[in-house]
DNA sequence: TTATCTTACCTAGTTTACCTATGTATGTCA
DNA sequence: TGACATACATAGGTAAACTAGGTAAGATAA
């Protein structure tokens, strides 16, 4: 399950700069709850994307006076995403084939 | 990449049964080339899965003498696999969603 | 006004997975 | 008889995944 998330990080930032916090957010919520990461699982993983320079960050704060720390998608890290992308896809692809040669050999 | 192995092994032992070196065979021809895994990442693998009881085991002998280990799906493992099916639908529903976003917004 | 909840970040450290490297043994073929 | 293919195996390092726990400040409700 969480073999993916590299790529959901990079797909959700692909969109627009975001936050941690808010990263975990939509994720629970455009999965209607069913995935949800915990905060330890997700900013290590944020951490070492940046290291990898994927991403970039910067910090903000809102008018109520709370930090945030934003993530920013390099050209590296979009590249990483196409890559891995096509990886997927690959993958999925090969799965499919062999779900069919199962499906076809139980009729 | 690998992430998905052992959905891999489940799917194929699930066509018939099989043993380690023609599954890495299998493999490599099945994607036409492109995915090779080594026999010091699959063997471990089956051990694990069969300590798991996703999968069982025999010894069969060619008429040559070769020794040859296959391994059985289980029905353990059978559910397993619908189990992972389904987990890996959904992630890639949800990629796709993302993606599609992604596509919209750089219009 | 103080307790609790939510938002927002973080790291330490364990467990598990992944993979490389390496080893053994037998059969096949030039 | 030397090289290659078949067929299994394990040790051990590295990296990834995850749990558990911690800090701090703002919002909310008793």
């Amino acid at each position: 399950m969480a073999a993916s998330s590299k790529m959901i990080i990079l797909s959700i930032l692909s969109i627009e700069d975001n936050y941690g916090y808010q990263i975990l957010e939509s994720l629970k919520t455009f999965t209607e709850g069913f995935w949800e990461w915990k905060e330890g699982m997700l900013y290590p993983m944020l951490h070492k994307m940046e290291k990898d320079q994927l991403l970039k960050s910067y910090w903000t704060e809102t008018l109520s006076g709370k930090k945030r720390k934003y993530y920013h998608i390099t050209n590296i890290g979009t590249k990483a995403l196409e890559t891995e992308k096509t990886e997927w896809e690959f993958v999925n692809q090969t799965l499919s084939k062999l779900w069919r040669i199962h499906h076809a050999s139980q009729q």
